[in-house]
DNA sequence: ATGGCCTGTATGACAGGA
């Protein structure tokens, strides 16, 4: 089973990049982010003739986060996270698909650090970390994935030394970033590639894909059953220099089908 | 050090992104 997230930035300017990659990759489910359109303006049909059930949860302009599952429809959990009843930045959806829970976040930016809109973030990221300890009590298999907006460690940044006063480095939120795999979460793209530097996101300034100076910042986080069942990950990084390329590429994992405990060999 | 680039929008200049 392969599970995807992917930043769009703009579901409909990015539809043919979209469509193209889901053909070419056949993801069983994908995560998306920064829809930038209402709930009306979600290109349903498309998402549907390319063969994917989708939820959405869309709003104008900014923000936006999507869940697709191939030849199946998402049953739909949850809609933004809890804690903060006045918050209305379309951030967080949760269904559940084959038998997993699948959490699609997109974390805010949190520029410029300090002020209000660090302090949304820095919320905004308590409020995951409280919602992923409930999803870790239920013992059920789940994936949270999407855009962290946080780049864990410094391999995770092509220049670390001009990044340690950005909102997307800041110790407080690789700090964050610490406590939810601390809980028992499993890094799943660094798991199948340690030490290795591996990027998802590049500028569209300074010709940033051309030179790799690129950030890893979408993450796919597995809880404690599924880590075992992580046979691969990767990058689509080749989709980031297609002609209207989003600037972030796709991340991507596969997972054993699950088995019964019986049929599980035992430990040697 | 600066500016360079994208998106969507009651557009021709913004805000927000990372």
């Amino acid at each position: 089973m392969k599970i995807a997230t992917f930043n769009v930035n703009g579901i409909n300017g990015r539809l043919p990049v979209l469509l193209r990659w889901l053909e070419e990759a056949r993801p069983d489910v994908v995560c998306l982010q920064e829809l930038k359109a209402p709930d009306a303006r979600f290109p349903v049909r498309a998402i549907e003739q390319a063969g994917y059930g989708a939820i959405w949860y869309g709003q104008k302009s900014w923000n936006g986060v999507a869940i697709l599952a191939r030849g199946r429809e998402p049953i739909e959990t949850r809609r933004g996270l809890p804690g903060e009843a006045e918050d209305t930045q379309a951030r967080y959806i949760e269904a559940a698909v084959e038998g997993l829970l699948i959490g699609c976040l997109y974390l805010p930016n949190g520029n410029p650090a300090p002020g209000l809109r660090y302090d949304y973030k820095r919320r905004w990221f308590a409020r995951l970390l409280a919602h992923a300890a409930e999803l870790r009590a239920l013992d059920v298999p789940v994936v949270l994935a999407g855009d962290y907006n946080v780049m864990p460690t410094e391999l995770d940044v092509h220049k670390p030394e001009r990044w340690v006063d950005d909102a997307l480095f800041r110790p407080e939120v690789r700090e964050a970033f610490h406590t939810l795999t601390a809980q028992g979460w499993t890094d799943a793209l660094r798991a199948r590639h340690p030490g290795e530097r591996l990027y998802t996101f590049w500028d569209y300034l300074r010709r940033a894909f051309a030179r790799d100076a690129g950030l890893r910042l979408d993450h796919l986080l597995l809880s404690p059953t599924l880590a075992p069942r992580l046979t691969a990950a990767g990058v689509d990084r080749a989709v980031r220099g297609w002609d209207k390329a989003s600037d972030h590429a796709p991340v991507w994992i596969e997972l054993d089908p699950a088995r019964p405990a019986w049929r599980r060999k035992p430990k040697a």
